[in-house]
DNA sequence: CATACAGTCGTAAACGTTTACGGAGTGCGT
DNA sequence: ACGCACTCCGTAAACGTTTACGACTGTATG
């Protein structure tokens, strides 16, 4: 019970040793070896991190910061915990611990990021939500404190970094879009200062454009990535004097608001207008109209990050050869009842 | 970077006196502390975190151990992150942190959290998803960790908790549903040994048999509590031969695959069949028919659990004095369309 | 003038580990 | 007998803090 000093002693035996024996190390009798392993067993023993931490400068510990934004909050779905499970998947053959930490929201977040990595709580972090112009990267990478970036950012030149295929999404939806017959086609995009929205609207653009169709700023609708922002984005869509034939959102449970609102007026989701969602989840498709979706593998995502990450560290860096330093998400189209019509046929 | 001792050197002061000029106490000259905490804030200095906890054998870091669980996973909402808000909101006060532990899905809850206590990551714990009988709140009693539990259980006598007021739900939804005519009302518990399924039903049948209605164990549907677990309930449901006109779920989510599955049968919800959801949640107000819901405030939740959780920590204790060491946590309905209608008027 | 006391600061020990170094013992070849 | 290599283990320093203790002023008190 307290500690590395107790265990010796009743086994006559050096902390050294104690310590040796239990981390592994090849100078020490593997019958000595077998009577500590049973000890520290038997009295639950477990190395105290502090003692080991300050003495090894690392402390085997990852952070994953999220931020408990209001807007996270709201269409919190199982997004970190899914990518949490990858991740543990490849830290557990290090042993390595992943804790989440969670920026409070009244606190900024470059300010707690400063404070985690300064107290040596972790030796890695992976940060998301990364905005436009994201000083944590910055200040990542000056510490040279091993991180890895869930989504892309305008800062520094050359960090590691896993982002979504935003730009093959919209691209994709488009296309599919006016495969369909559609020309008049609505976005949505958050109303923060996160990356991800830039990327989707201009590759939204480009494939407009790509077809001879004018991008008409009307048609983006900003709002927040939730059920109520779907509630609202359908509420504007309505007011539009022009009416678009169809919607791509940012995200999946949006739809649950959007529905909610077009029925309201009497416009059927999937017949009056086609609607495409993005980001994980088979629970699209317990929507009625179900919902056409791109899809991700959190689990894989959060495997990827593993290794990217641990790819940048030099303790682990040999076992994760060759790795890319970026890499753009797929996203896998699974579609639904809820673009599946065809429009203007009359032309 | 390098430290106490290089600030230290740096301001022509012993390490001691900087280290109680940070730490504000008081033998000190405020123009000493003043240099300091100029100096520190200029090099950008925190305390290394492990030779502080090394030395005064707390980490002034509360852990939040969550389990990400198939289950946790799939009706994972803003649940955690709700909750967080409110707990970080009290331990700002004092200067703690607040991490989430997310104990892998291959690894024994249980030994996950002795893992985690033993290494001196965390001053205290936060459990959630307490089983029936649960070991970790056997052994954080024994070893004297500072707990609280989110979720009432058999194991120990005397603990400190909050729990959900399932009974108080289920009663008055069962009471609800009465009075509106229904004498078949279904319910759904999840499939696993948490312990609030067990509250769940059991305050069901109690609420039924008060009002001299037999409990029928084919009505208790057991499924996982997520939009699947929600379509693969209505299709049960549709399957008795005695069909029920209403249903209590327990957790919201799963109505948009009830919604879905009823649909397919033609079966309307909120018209031939009343739902009853609950758990949080303003978003049961965007589905369609809006469902009728036994809403959480997380924030406060966090709030009382924080107050709970520090009340029982020596050093916080006094600034919480005579909080309730147990407390059933309230839910107020907000009623929707979803059961808006009252059945068998002909007797 | 001796003493007490408050205010300020430096010294050094302690927290629990890991690990470089060296020593004791053994076996083996010369 | 001697040297050498090898195995195993103990010793002690180091990691970065905090804090008990005492030292040193200057001032008030007896």
């Amino acid at each position: 019970m307290k500690g590395i000093r107790q265990l010796a002693e009743q086994l006559n035996i050096s902390i050294g040793t104690v310590s040796r024996a239990l981390n592994g190390k090849p100078d020490v009798n593997e019958e000595t070896r077998r009577r500590v392993l049973a000890a520290a067993e038997e009295l639950g023993y477990v190395a105290n991190q502090s003692g080991r931490s300050l003495r090894q400068g690392e402390t085997k510990v990852i952070g994953l910061m999220i931020e408990s934004s209001k807007e996270t909050v709201e269409n919190a779905d199982n997004f970190f915990l899914g990518v949490t499970s990858g991740l543990q998947s490849v830290f557990a053959r290090h042993k390595l611990d992943l804790l989440m930490l969670p920026c409070p929201s009244d606190e900024d977040p470059h300010e707690y990021l400063k404070r985690m990595v300064a107290r040596r709580i972790v030796d890695a972090m992976i940060i998301s939500d990364t905005q436009r112009v994201d000083r944590r990267i910055d200040f990542l990478s000056r510490a040279k404190i091993p991180f890895v970036a869930l989504g892309r950012s305008l800062s520094a030149s050359n960090f590691p970094w896993i982002d979504l295929d935003f730009e093959g999404v919209a691209d994709h939806a488009v296309e599919r879009l006016i495969t369909l017959g559609h020309r008049r086609i609505a976005i949505t995009a958050p109303s923060s200062e996160a990356n991800l929205g830039y990327l989707f609207i201009d590759s939204y653009r480009r494939a407009l454009e790509r077809h001879d169709i004018p991008f008409d700023p009307s048609l983006v609708i900003r709002v927040r990535s939730s059920e109520q922002g779907g509630y609202q984005a359908a509420h504007e869509l309505l007011l539009l004097e022009e009416r678009p034939t169809a919607v791509i959102l940012i995200y999946e449970l949006m739809a649950i608001g959007l529905y909610r609102r077009l029925t309201e007026s009497g416009v059927m989701p999937g017949r009056d207008l086609a609607v495409i969602g993005f980001r994980d989840a088979p629970r699209a498709r317990f929507l009625q109209p179900s919902l056409s979706c791109f899809r991700i593998s959190l689990y894989d995502l959060g495997v990827a990050l593993g290794r990217m990450l641990l790819a940048t560290m030099p303790a682990y860096r040999d076992f994760y050869p060759g790795g890319e330093r970026n890499i753009i998400w797929p996203l896998e189209l699974m579609p639904g009842e809820s673009d599946a019509f065809r429009v203007g046929v009359m032309g």
